[in-house]
DNA sequence: GTCTATACTCCGATAGAC
DNA sequence: GTCTATCGGAGTATAGAC
């Protein structure tokens, strides 16, 4: 998989396709979803818009390939956020909701690309594992609150994910802006917000 | 305001400045902003793709005229929507999130339009006065709760618009499909979930 | 105020040389 | 495996007829 050979001198690189992904990621972040587009991610690697069509059938594939990498990726460090976060079920189901927003706001590529509508119809079963695998990884950890149900724990996971997925996209749309807010200030609050929607329960001592 | 003359036989419209906003809507609703363009706003009128350019010197002033009329029509929802929830403040100010939701999944016209990148370069006067006082009205629901600071409203304003554009925008991905899910299910659970991170100091029961 | 027609740009995708 | 060259399509915008 990785380049063995130190230097490439033929034409441009030693490993085309994994170059693509990783600079899909760039435009992505740069320029979101919308104008993603296989010549742009040529021009940043300084190849010709022909090139990519050697390792990808057409945009839709390359973008399926970028989701599967931002499910993988995506998922590690959603474990790895909710490990950190101790041993409170409703702490390490809200610490996704931070990792969500720092791995958005780093990479461009969130829950609109990994789950973009223009992959749904296409076959791709590495892809569909990968996306499969960061469900199952957040529905646990929500099952693990004191959720009742399966339906409950999807719930609960949806409220996170929208609650992390606004934060991110009102943050890539420039609405913090003039707050000169960070991603990590971004995350802080998106973790809060979601530990505090988490346990509605705690509520009802209100009355 | 209106088209007074019920039949136009001249072309087409009696008003094609307003039809093409009120065709926006429909355009977004559908597509979304990326691929929101000026030529297919025309074809869906059945004009030509020059004419609205005689309404609008380009694609980003149309949407601009778009904002306006949105950033207006959803403070209009937002303040019935509170105003039917009840004397609690809290209740109030959630009850705008389903507000939000509702309207966008209707219209396609949410915050990622009203604000959108494209729209701060242009100086358009009316529209800041409009998504001004939406925010406002926003600011104002927040401070009526017991928020300590305009800092601390201002923050509460944007978790529960997070919550609701982040129901909203996954919604419009598709991703609530697998469950059929309905705009007014979305809405409610947008409701129960800015509910319950607008009152965190219940939290602190717990312990 | 709307039309037709057109120039320009960008993208997706393919053909064929090397 | 990458190149150059090219086609077809879509979008923005303008010019000039009516």
């Amino acid at each position: 998989m990785e380049a063995s050979v130190a230097a490439n001198r033929a034409y441009h690189h030693g490993d085309l396709r994994a170059a693509l992904i990783e600079a899909s990621f760039g435009l992505l972040a740069e320029c979101g979803l919308q104008r993603f587009s296989v010549a742009a991610v040529a021009r940043r690697l300084q190849v010709s818009s022909a090139a990519p069509y050697r390792h990808f059938p057409g945009r839709d594939h390359l973008l399926s390939a970028v989701s599967t990498t931002a499910a993988r990726d995506l998922r590690a460090e959603i474990v790895a956020a909710s490990d950190a976060a101790g041993p409170d079920p409703a702490d390490r189901l809200a610490a996704t909701a931070g990792a969500y927003v720092r791995y958005v706001a780093r990479t461009g590529a969130g829950f609109h690309v990994i789950f973009a509508a223009e992959l749904y119809r296409l076959p791709d079963e590495e892809r569909r594992e990968h996306t499969r695998a960061l469900i199952t990884t957040l529905v646990e950890l929500a099952a693990a609150t004191e959720a009742r149900s399966y339906q409950e724990s999807v719930q609960l996971v949806e409220a996170t994910i929208a609650v992390a997925h606004g934060y991110t996209s009102l943050y890539a749309d420039g609405f913090f802006a003039q707050n000169a807010s960070t991603a990590d200030d971004i995350a802080a609050r998106a973790v809060e917000a979601a530990r505090n929607l988490i346990t509605p329960g705690a509520i009802e001592v209100r009355n």
